[in-house]
DNA sequence: CAATCAATGCTAACAGTGTCAACATGTGTG
DNA sequence: CACACATGTTGACACTGTTAGCATTGATTG
């Protein structure tokens, strides 16, 4: 929480921009509502409010990059998680157990990923850093569905994993539910495509 | 929008409360980033900002009788969606279809009434009304649960649905997905309980 | 090496917000 | 009628994001 110093300084104050978004992921891994506010930040990095937009059109810019990087982070461990799970309903299974997994473990995160990808056009021409990070975790899902299902039933199946693990996911941090790995597991688990 | 000229008017500048209230859920209804800013509200509503301390203790307290309002609302229309689809595995995925569809036509609402529902300690002793509306709701959604089912296996299968009705509802809000009837029933209609 | 220039940072200011304190006004009741 | 209370207003404070203008540093070039 303290300034960082940063370990490359090209510039007269240092490395302001990868400073800011380092504190912007620490508070978003330590905190369940962490304030990302322009002054805040600056304060606690010992700066003026103002320098940050040298390095950041505006407060919204700054917020999707920390975003952004949460986004990668997520789509990595996703990967990750898949070539280990293997194949298979089961491996499928653990591939959602842990996407509820890293919610529960970055709260804040996944909800600001949440929040900025909902603001993003993700239909445009000039597709964004996020809407492309994004469409490769949408892709990874969809590689996992049973190959003798047609391409409708597995756009279908994807959605439907996808809205499984991402509501109950939603329901824990919202605390509605309370977090419980063997209910997360067995939720999770139950999942079976019925071809209708 | 403009100003509103309640029909009970028992004080002399007439029933703010319910005008406030009115206002916000108008705006709830109608706009997908709704301004519900205090000064804002009060001004559309020919007030002083400070007028509004006369009737809500703060902004949460306004924006959590506006959950509150939209909760009893969602509630509601879950009971009488139950009602008409009678039971058995069809006629609950037409009462999950009905919340997706809710959620798709009050977007604003539902976010507001999950972000406050957030912050409410659910397990408190004097549980508050949002609570109360909220545990009815849950209620409901157990109820349509397979009486064949174990006590924890109804438990499972009731957040196995609402997670994927909710996490459905959610990405479609959020713009990651497209918002399609067909898709819908489809998606929700693969529920199915694998008995492990 | 010295001069220039762009990158970066700072201060001051503006509009907007939620909130509080103090004052004003209307409403109902003894 | 007079009092008390509920309600509404004005003014102020601290906070926010943002812009304009000025200062400084580091790199580049003659």
């Amino acid at each position: 929480m303290l300034p960082v110093l940063p370990v490359n300084a090209p510039y007269h104050h240092g490395d302001l921009r990868a400073a800011a978004l380092q504190m912007g992921m620490e508070r978003l891994a330590n905190q369940e509502q962490p304030d990302l506010g322009l002054r805040a930040l600056a304060r606690d990095l010992g700066v003026s409010a103002t320098a940050l937009y040298r390095h950041f059109p505006n407060k919204d810019a700054l917020l999707d990059a920390l975003a952004l990087e949460g986004l990668n982070r997520l789509g990595q461990h996703q990967a990750q998680a898949a070539v280990q799970a293997g194949g298979g309903h089961d491996g499928f299974a653990e591939v959602g157990i842990t996407y509820v997994t890293w919610a529960v473990e970055n709260p804040a995160l996944l909800r600001l990923i949440y929040n900025r990808i909902g603001l993003v056009d993700l239909t445009a021409d000039d597709p964004t850093a996020m809407g492309e990070a994004f469409h490769q975790l949408r892709a990874g899902i969809a590689a996992m569905m049973p190959d003798e299902m047609s391409k409708d039933q597995r756009a279908a199946a994807a959605l439907h994993a996808w809205s499984l693990v991402h509501g109950l996911a939603m329901l824990i941090l919202d605390g509605q539910v309370e977090y419980d790995p063997a209910m997360v597991r067995k939720v999770v688990m139950m999942m079976d495509f019925k071809d209708n």
